[in-house]
DNA sequence: TATTGTTATACTCTATAACTATA
DNA sequence: TATAGTTATAGAGTATAACAATA
């Protein structure tokens, strides 16, 4: 039994995907610059304006993020003129998040940079493994939190045929 | 523009890596139940079993982790009778970690364990799929950390074998 | 002087519980 | 009573700097 025959050494999901990870954050966040909360923060303001979880608590359970943290993280992307906060009418015990025309603006011009730092980080792989890469982990993201792959999870498809 | 159209929503290596990791960790976790530190212990132990390096700095600069915390790491696997330290005769300045009778014993227990735990966090990807998912996660960390190809990461061969 | 490991300190992220306002 | 959001607190995890031992 020798040290590549086995599940051994660096064949191992967890050292790869932290290692992943903090390149990924590395890049990102050297891209962000004074963002608040870095990639998280980068993380809520593009599902404000991109997703349809709007609530304080949908917006959380989508991130991964307690929803004690997501108000301080609110909080500040409010302060920074990004997002504002709406009371649901329907519901007046919900926030709603908005992005301001200033979020919209900012996420725009940060999204590029960030695609960009995410091929740095998965640089070592030629664009074909890259894409295949990408799509394998969305799906398994997106089926983990249970989104509809219908609506944001359609982009696999947008992968594969950019794969092609 | 559609949300399925761009670089939006849940098309976003940070989201992905992060849902993912997550459900690895809670898994494993599980599995590793009273081991100190869970799954950073895990992988310091497996590290000091399988790999070549043993050194703190060694181990610490391989798993991402910043050397102060390693030192806390291994007081606590010593004290767990996993590992044990021995000045290094060639350079006294370096301790030399290696396991314990018990701990390859613990180890190799848990590494079970830890296996179908990642496969219950990629559960939705047929074994195919999962098996080009680690193949690629793999080769990225691998090259990310500068690792030799040669002698851990040989086990990208496997991974595609097994595919086959 | 440089490097390995240790210790002390602080900062970020996260988790828990108590509180409010609405339903 | 139950839920959305807030606040306060404590706990992990991490990073920085100062220190001892060795090279």
């Amino acid at each position: 039994m020798s040290a590549a025959a086995g599940s051994v050494g660096h064949d191992e999901l967890g050292w790869c995907l932290g290692v992943v990870l903090r390149a990924y954050t590395d890049e990102v966040g050297a891209v962000l610059g004074d963002l608040p909360h870095g990639h998280r923060g980068f993380q809520v303001l593009a599902t404000v304006v991109h997703g349809d979880q709007r609530s304080q608590l949908a917006l959380a359970g989508m991130l991964g993020i307690d929803r004690t943290v997501m108000t301080y993280l609110i909080d500040d992307l409010v302060t920074a003129d990004l997002v504002a906060r709406q009371v649901d009418p329907a519901d007046r015990r919900q926030r709603r998040i908005v992005a301001t025309g200033r979020g919209t603006a900012v996420l725009a011009e940060l999204e590029r940079g960030v695609r960009k730092a995410e091929d740095v980080a998965l640089g070592s792989l030629d664009p074909q493994d890259r894409a295949v890469l990408r799509r394998l982990l969305t799906s398994v993201a997106c089926s983990l939190r249970q989104v509809a792959p219908a609506d944001p999870c359609a982009v696999v498809e947008d992968a594969l045929t950019a794969t092609a």
